[in-house]
DNA sequence: GCGACAG
DNA sequence: ATCTTGTCGC
């Protein structure tokens, strides 16, 4: 795929550089649908691991249920992690293996936050915007936001509760900016299981967000596609590591 | 100083 | 994320 250069994450900017190009992401994403899906449509799904000092990502390509391709790419990792600057730190792999993905996607699921971000910006957004494709972050804890009128815990399954911009979020505040979405949960037991948290990256609203997550998550609490992708990435560290 | 923090 | 065994529950 092709990536718009403006946009591609250079790990050597200051960090205040960092936030103003995040800030200039998020005026150039859009957080309402504006994408047309082919029939059927191909989703991938994107994940990373880290092998010492490298990053691995791994790309899962599905479509009508079934793996059409699997793509990844390794490079040096040169910052840290740090809160709010993740797509610094894990985009030049992500993008080096949508530049080797052979098929066109019509909309990508991140392991990470889109909009729920303090300059609405995270992986999700910055991915979907470098790459001008709908996209969609799917984290497994909050970065920041808080939710609204949220019921008793732990949530039943198929629980979706508004993600509502609060102080820290560059928006008015009370603007919805995801969805904790109960994707699977134990009946009659101690153990519970957390929420998704997931948001618009790109070219999506948060509900229509919330819901091609929820319909990718047919087997397990993760959407199928990051779920490839994780033990892709997982693979390929190991054999990174020996 | 206090609180809060995706992967 | 990563370092890692055992352990609980079906």
């Amino acid at each position: 795929m092709n990536v718009r250069e403006e946009f591609r994450p250079d790990a050597s900017l200051s960090r205040a550089e960092m936030e103003s190009l995040q800030r200039e992401i998020a005026r150039e994403a859009v957080f309402e649908d504006r994408f047309d899906l082919s029939e059927p449509p191909i989703v991938v799904g994107v994940d990373q691991a880290f092998p010492d000092e490298q990053a691995v990502s791994a790309i899962v390509a599905m479509q009508d249920g079934d793996v059409i391709e699997r793509t990844s790419a390794i490079t040096d990792l040169s910052i840290p992690y740090i809160p709010g600057l993740l797509s610094f730190r894990e985009g030049e792999s992500i993008l080096a293996a949508f530049e080797t993905l052979e098929c066109e996607p019509d909309l990508a699921l991140f392991d990470g936050s889109g909009r729920i971000h303090f300059r609405q910006a995270g992986l999700a957004t910055h991915m979907g915007v470098a790459l001008d494709l709908p996209s969609v972050g799917v984290a497994k804890s909050l970065l920041c936001g808080r939710l609204s009128n949220p019921p008793e815990e732990p949530f039943t399954e198929g629980t979706r509760v508004p993600v509502l911009a609060d102080g820290r979020v560059e928006v008015e505040e009370g603007t919805v900016i995801g969805y904790a979405i109960q994707t699977r949960q134990y009946e009659g037991s101690s153990r519970k299981i957390n929420p998704l948290y997931v948001s618009p990256g790109h070219r999506l609203s948060a509900e229509t967000a919330a819901s091609l997550a929820h319909a990718h998550c047919t087997d397990y609490k993760l959407p199928e596609p990051i779920r490839l992708a994780d033990s892709d990435a997982g693979e390929l560290a190991r054999e990174a590591r020996q």
